[in-house]
DNA sequence: CTCTCGAATATTGTATACAATATCCAAATA
DNA sequence: TATTTGGATATTGTATACAATATTCGAGAG
């Protein structure tokens, strides 16, 4: 007996604890719900969640190999802080990613991709909310690079967005970067949709490596005093049955 | 107290079970020993390791988010098998991310960084052995990137490779293909050596994409064939205390 | 013979218990 | 006062036990 149903079980692939666990911390640490330097003890994660032990403890190796937290033997995990250096690594290596996506996805694109990229680019222009905005703004690069089929590719894209993003937030407060940012994205997009691929390749690519380093500037100015090393709070009141 | 002795403490830093267990898989995959679609049982894998079944799952889930095996809830653990196009994939992510590497190592390459690349290039030519041969291979792939100082670059690079070490040996055993791979690494290196970093780059762009395109074939045509559906084997005689 | 169904078996998921290790703190010492 | 030290406490690591789920296999219906 194979495939008695056409449809789909909703409930075969819902996920495990331990990714459901995974997921929450990872928004919490986006959200800088956690800081950087944070720690996360297994108990109160256990308590939070009403576990016990042993799923937090998969979810945090987890986290650990997506580089969210740092696990010390016998000492417990924390939330990874990452460094000018290292943001500016990341946007460095986005640009390398999302250059080839594009140009792979170029020749792919069509009317259709092409005008929902433009309707995201419009709807990430009109929003000043910042989670909305951000959400809209990813939304257009990956409008842009869906079209390349390339599934491993864009699922490291999209880790390395998600690692820098606890850190775009501070950038995204000042309303003159969010003008030049989708200022960029139209050019990119006017390029593409004009056939300019290596035109868009660049702007595209000098858009992302703008970005990390001011993110960059921006750490090193305003984070390197604090040492960011308090326990956790937030998650830490126990709240389970 | 800080810092008492000058010496190291190589207690201090020794990596615990979870992450013993998931370098030892991950060696026995790349060898070849676990083959793609093969189940990992938990139970078997705790008395191979002499431990209990939590820390073989901690090392199973960390080899997931690494991409070595796929978790099915509640159905195990399984060797991911790569399909053709994700071995392309994965060598066209090399190439944009190895040709990033290089070109910001250029610069800071001296005569001894390049006088290293060399020896490394003259051992890999000269080992026909198979093993001896690839890690020299890829020593010398490092050697061009480690002036760069780009540390989380270097681990995606590292990973992927690792990735697609597995297929590499398919490629390995014919001597024409050494041959050329010996020559594509010497232009490289001379190019590098004399200057010409836009014509380095791309030789070594062109020898990913062309090994990854060769790799890619080589799959499609032998291996589509064979389910490796079997059940482990080698890994499942229990031999434990 | 083929398919269905259910009990027996195998395997995974995790709560609990305990051992190993780290951290904290106060008394003791210089 | 600053430093050391030993025990109390907190926290992590994992073996075990059991519950939840999947798989196997054979008997019975068609």
């Amino acid at each position: 007996m194979i495939a008695t149903y056409r449809f789909d079980n909703p409930l075969a692939d819902r996920q495990s604890s331990p990714e459901m666990i995974a997921e929450a911390l990872r928004r919490a640490i986006i959200e800088g719900l956690l800081s950087p330097g944070e720690s996360l003890r297994q108990e109160n994660l256990a308590k939070h969640f009403a576990v016990s032990r042993i799923p937090v403890r998969e979810a945090l190796r987890q986290l650990e190999s997506e580089g969210w937290v740092e696990l010390q033997r016998n000492r417990g995990a924390r939330v990874t802080s990452v460094s000018a250096a290292e943001v500016r690594e990341i946007y460095e290596i986005r640009a390398a990613l999302e250059a080839r996506a594009l140009r792979v996805a170029a020749p792919m694109h069509t009317p259709a991709t092409l005008e929902y990229a433009a309707k995201v680019l419009r709807a990430s222009c009109a929003n000043k909310d910042h989670s909305r905005f951000a959400r809209f703004n990813w939304e257009f690069h990956l409008a842009l690079y869906a079209p390349a089929d390339r599934p491993r590719l864009l699922s490291m894209i999209d880790s390395l967005h998600a690692q820098g993003e606890r850190y775009l937030r501070l950038k995204l407060d000042m309303p003159a970067h969010k003008r030049r940012s989708d200022d960029e994205h139209h050019q990119t997009f006017t390029a593409l949709r004009d056939g300019n691929v290596d035109s868009a390749v660049q702007i595209l690519e000098e858009h992302l490596l703008k970005t990390g380093e001011l993110l960059a500037n921006y750490l090193t100015q305003h984070l390197e005093k604090r040492p960011a090393n308090r326990d956790a709070r937030r998650l830490n009141r126990a709240n389970a049955a």
